[in-house]
DNA sequence: ATAGGGTTAG
C-alpha cells in the first residue's frame, strides 16, 4: 500500500524543485509527476510556470506530457486557445489523441470551423481518427448547421465502424435535428441497440426543434413506459413547451407534478417555462400564482406573463405588471416589449399603445424591430383605424415584412375594407411568402362582395402556386388524450355520438334564440347546405365531444389552428349557459373565454 | 494511462 501514496501527494507533498534523477522511479512515476503539476495550474500563469518547469525536466518530448500540456491548456476554464496551438505545433508527431484535444477544445471555443479544419488535416496527415472524434465533429456539424458536412463525417464513422458507438449515434441524432433533418435523427435512434438519458434528450429535443410537439410528448411517453430512469429537468422543460403549444394541460400538470417530485427547487427556466404552459393552456390563474410565487424572476418570466395576459384580454393588468418590471430595475428588452404592444393591441389600448411605442425608442434605447410595428399595425388595425394603419406602414423606416401585411389584410377582412385588403395583399403576394391563408383571406372578401370571378381568379392561382388551404381542426384534450376535429370530421371513431350531441344541442340554442349567421359561409351554395356547413365546424364538434365526455360543470378547453367564425363564437356563447359550462378556446391569435353567455374578448377581436 | 454524447424558457 505505501507504494501508492507517491501518486497520492498528501498535505505534506510538494514537487522538488528539480526533477528527481533517482533511478529508482519509473518513467510512468515521472509522467505522473508532470500530470500532478499541470492538474493543479489555476490560472495561464502557473500553468506557463508548469510548462517551463516540464520542458526543463526534458519531459516536453514525451509524447504523454505534451499532449497533456495542451489538454490542460486548451480545455480549462482559465486556457488559451493560442498558447495550446503553440505548444501543439512543437509536438513532434501528434497522434489521433492531441487531434482529438484540438478537435474538442476548439468546439468548446466555439470555433467550429476551425475544429473541422483539424479534422481534415488529421486525415491529410494520415492519422486515424477513432470514436472519439467523431461526437465533437457532429457537434460542430450541429452548430454551423452543415448538413452535407455532417452527412459526409457520418459516412466517413460508418466507414471506420463507430457507427454503433452510443456517443456518436447521441450526437448525430442531435446534429441531424439541429440541422432539420428529423427523419434522420429518427434513423439513428431507431437503429440504436441501446439508448442512454441522452439518447432520448437528444430526439425529444430535435423533434422539438422543429415544432413536431405532438411527436415529442409521444416520445416522451414510450421513454417513461421503457426507461426506469427519472426523467431529467432539461426534458422536462422541452415536454412543457410541447404542452404549451398543444394545450395539453393535463399532461402538462402531470409534468409539473414529476417536477415536484425529482427536483428539490425549480430555477427560473423551469418556472417560466410552467407559468408559459399554464397560460397557454388557457388556465391564465394558475401561471399567475406560479409567477407570483417566483423568487426570482428575468425579463422572460415577466414576457411569458405579460404577453399571457395580453392574449387572455388583460391588458391593463399586464401593463401593471410590466410597470412592476421596471420598479424591480430590470431592464426591458425588445421582446418583453413586444408582448407589452400586443396587450394594448388587444385590449384596444390605443393611446397606451402608442405611449409604450415611443418610450422603447426614447427610454429604453430599443429600435423598434418588425414585430413592434405589427403590433402596432393590429392595434390600429383592430380598431377600425384602416387608412392610418396603412398610412403607419408606408412611413416604416424598415421593410414591412409578411406578418405586417397580414394583420393589415386580417384587419380588413373583419373592417370590410376590401380597397385596402388588395393592397395588403399585393404586397403580400409580391413577397411571396406562401401563406395559403392571405389567398384565401381575399378570395373570401371577394365571395362576401358577390364578386365571383376573382375568387375564381384567386383559386386558380392559388392552384398554380400548389398552395392548398390549410384544414381548420380544433384540438380537445379528454382523459390525458388530445382529439382532433377537422370541420365535417367523419374519421373520428366516435364522431356519431358526437353529431346526435350537435343535434341536442341546436334544439337547446334554438329556445335561446339562436339562429345560425350564415352570412361568412363563403361558398356559393343554398341556405340549408349553409347550415349544414356551420353546424360541422371543428369547433363545434370538439365541444360537442367534450360535453359528452367530461363530468357537468367541468371546464372545457379547446385549441384550434385559426381564428374562430363569428357563428362559431356566438354559438359559443350560448353554449356556456345552456350547459353551464366555462369554454375556454385558444385561436392563433388569442383566447376566448366563454362564461355565463359572454366573452371576455368583449367582442373585440 | 489521458478523453467523448443530450442541456431546457419569451
Amino acid at each position: 500500500m505505501t507504494g501508492t501514496s507517491v501518486l497520492k501527494p498528501t498535505k505534506f507533498f510538494s514537487p522538488p524543485a528539480d526533477p528527481p534523477q533517482s533511478p529508482e522511479l519509473s518513467l510512468r512515476l515521472k509522467e505522473q509527476e508532470c500530470l500532478s503539476l499541470l492538474k493543479k495550474c489555476k490560472n495561464l500563469e502557473e500553468f506557463k510556470q508548469a510548462h517551463a518547469q516540464i520542458v526543463k525536466w526534458g519531459f516536453f518530448w514525451n509524447s504523454f506530457c505534451a499532449s497533456n500540456l495542451v489538454v490542460a491548456c486548451a480545455l480549462s476554464d482559465w486556457g488559451s486557445m493560442d498558447y495550446a496551438c503553440s505548444i501543439f505545433q512543437q509536438i513532434d508527431e501528434p497522434g489521433t489523441f492531441d487531434f482529438n484535444t484540438m478537435i474538442r477544445a476548439h468546439v468548446k471555443d466555439m470555433n467550429f470551423e476551425e475544429a473541422l479544419f483539424f479534422y481534415y488535416e488529421m486525415l491529410e496527415r494520415g492519422i486515424e481518427p477513432d470514436n472519439f472524434t467523431y461526437p465533437s465533429l457532429f457537434k460542430a456539424c450541429a452548430w454551423l448547421q452543415a448538413q452535407e458536412e455532417g452527412m459526409q463525417i457520418h459516412g466517413h464513422a460508418f466507414k471506420l465502424g463507430f457507427e454503433n458507438d452510443l456517443y456518436v449515434q447521441n450526437s448525430l441524432i442531435n446534429m441531424y435535428g439541429k440541422c432539420g433533418e428529423i427523419k434522420h435523427s429518427c434513423a439513428v435512434f431507431e437503429q440504436m441497440d441501446e439508448k442512454s438519458v441522452a439518447s432520448w434528450s437528444a430526439i425529444i429535443a430535435a423533434h422539438a426543434s422543429v415544432g413536431m410537439w405532438y411527436e415529442c410528448l409521444m416520445i416522451f411517453g414510450n421513454m417513461s413506459s421503457e426507461g426506469c430512469w427519472r426523467p431529467e429537468e432539461s426534458t422536462l422543460v422541452t415536454v412543457l413547451s410541447a404542452c404549451a403549444y398543444l394545450g395539453a394541460l393535463d399532461l402538462g400538470k402531470c409534468t409539473q407534478g414529476s417536477l415536484l417530485r425529482n427536483i428539490s427547487e425549480l430555477n427560473v427556466i423551469v418556472q417560466t417555462s410552467l407559468i408559459d404552459m399554464y397560460v397557454k393552456c388557457g388556465c391564465l390563474e394558475k401561471g399567475l400564482s406560479v409567477f407570483r410565487k417566483m423568487a426570482k424572476r428575468n425579463q422572460m418570466s415577466y414576457t411569458v406573463i405579460i404577453s399571457g395576459l395580453a392574449t387572455h384580454g388583460h391588458g391593463e393588468e399586464a401593463l401593471r405588471i410590466f410597470l412592476e418590471m421596471l420598479e424591480e430595475g430590470l431592464d426591458p428588452d425588445d421582446v418583453v416589449y413586444v408582448g407589452v404592444l400586443s396587450a394594448c393591441s388587444h385590449a384596444g389600448l390605443i393611446h397606451e399603445g402608442f405611449q409604450f411605442f415611443d418610450r422603447l425608442k426614447s427610454e429604453h434605447g430599443i429600435k423598434p424591430t418588425v414585430q413592434h410595428y405589427g403590433c402596432m399595425v393590429d392595434l390600429m388595425g383592430k380598431a377600425g383605424m384602416i387608412d392610418e394603419a396603412l398610412e403607419f406602414i408606408k412611413s416604416m423606416p424598415i421593410k414591412p415584412n409578411d406578418v405586417v401585411w397580414r394583420s393589415l389584410l386580417s384587419a380588413c377582412r373583419v373592417h370590410c375594407n376590401l380597397e385596402i385588403a388588395e393592397i395588403a395583399a399585393k404586397h403580400l403576394f409580391q413577397l411571396n411568402s406562401q401563406n395559403p391563408g392571405d389567398y384565401v383571406i381575399l378570395s373570401n372578401m371577394y365571395a362576401r362582395a358577390q364578386r365571383w370571378q376573382e375568387v375564381a381568379k384567386i383559386r386558380v392561382e392559388m392552384a398554380r402556386k400548389g398552395l392548398h388551404q390549410v384544414p381548420g381542426y380544433s384540438l380537445v384534450e379528454v382523459g390525458r388524450r388530445i382529439h382532433k376535429f377537422v370541420s365535417q370530421d367523419t374519421s373520428h371513431h366516435q364522431c356519431e355520438s358526437v353529431y346526435e350531441m350537435i343535434h341536442q344541442m341546436e334544439w337547446q340554442l334554438k329556445f335561446e334564440g339562436y339562429s345560425p349567421d350564415t352570412s361568412h359561409v363563403l361558398l356559393d351554395v343554398d341556405e340549408e347546405e349553409k347550415r349544414q356547413r356551420l353546424k360541422g365546424h371543428c369547433q363545434k364538434l370538439a365541444i360537442a365531444f367534450a360535453l359528452i365526455h367530461t363530468s357537468q360543470g367541468s371546464p372545457v378547453r379547446i385549441t384550434r389552428n385559426l381564428r374562430m367564425c363569428n357563428d362559431c363564437h356566438t354559438y359559443t356563447k350560448l353554449i356556456s349557459i345552456i350547459y353551464e359550462r366555462e369554454i375556454t378556446v385558444r385561436d392563433r391569435n388569442q383566447f376566448h373565454h366563454f362564461k355565463d353567455g359572454t366573452c371576455s374578448c368583449r367582442d373585440y377581436w
